[in-house]
DNA sequence: CTGTTTTCTGCAACCGAGTTGCAAAAAGAT
DNA sequence: ATCTTTTTGCAACTCGGTTGCAGAAAACAG
């Protein structure tokens, strides 16, 4: 693990203000390579512990409309590109993001996505492998999607 | 079947054009339940011997330059209603559409789509179905999405 | 600490796909 | 032939995503 001058700065303001989510959620940026600004800092905190499930980017610029929409879609593309997030195409026709699980980087890929076509909330099954299929001649798999819509326990029970 | 007057006179046309597919289209129509016009037949016969396979709006829209993009979207739409199209969210982040095959209206559900990242064009694979996963307690499923993204042969031969 | 270079951010504008309201045109009914 | 209903074309608009560019912030060098 890296471990420079700045984040020895920072955990030590981290301990002044007796936060120490905030040394973790600087960490990861540093360890994902990425450097540590106030918006990624900010961004990083809500994606993690803001949302419960996949976000769009409509989401997070609702939950911070401090910040312009397109840094905003920079640092979503950053974090993916750094193996933080995982995209989910879902079909509702907004991309969805989603906090890749911090014990495997590549666990992102190859599992299951629920969508509930009531609340457009969308979810991940990261235990749920995706079952495989018979391919034509010729044909190379690069990525799998596969999503099962439905209705969610929470819109189902409310009937 | 049904068989109105007004087919009758357009198969007596067509025989004078000599003519079958044009029977054969304007009946399709007829027999999904919609009012056969000009415009229909027109983007019907496109989608049906004039893709190879799934298509976009903008796909129709540059084989019929003549029409409307909205007329074509709400064509598209009644299509769709109609069961004679099903509609495939491969991804590509523009709808797609594909012709159901006649013998069976609801086999569009429930089947493998595959998507070339290189070309951007998509197959049905009509045959293989969608393997089912376990789904989490409570969740009820209403529908299933199984895009493979890929190269496909063309793609694969030209390097 | 100060000046320089590099990176990041906000603004504005743009793009493409999808969608809608409305009036004219076409089709169907009487 | 006339009236009613449906379809079509036009224009405009929404929404999510995306880019160019100039100023702000961060990293770096002295």
């Amino acid at each position: 693990m890296r471990w420079c001058s700045r984040a020895v700065t920072l955990t030590i303001i981290a301990i002044a203000m007796n936060n120490k989510e905030y040394i973790s959620d600087e960490q990861t940026l540093d360890n994902a390579g990425i450097r540590v600004t106030a918006v990624r800092l900010l961004v990083w905190r809500q994606v993690r512990h803001g949302f419960s499930d996949a976000f769009s980017l409509a989401d997070l610029e609702a939950a911070l409309p401090t910040v312009d929409r397109s840094t905003l879609f920079r640092t979503l593309s950053t974090f993916t590109e750094a193996h933080l997030l995982h995209e989910i195409d879902d079909g509702t026709g907004s991309q969805k993001y989603c906090v890749c699980s911090a014990r495997d980087t590549h666990h992102c890929e190859g599992h299951v996505h629920l969508t509930c076509i009531r609340c457009h909330r969308t979810y991940c099954l990261t235990d749920v492998r995706i079952p495989s299929v018979p391919l034509p001649e010729g044909w190379a798999s690069t990525e799998t999607e596969y999503v099962v819509k439905g209705i969610c326990p929470a819109c189902n029970r409310e009937k």
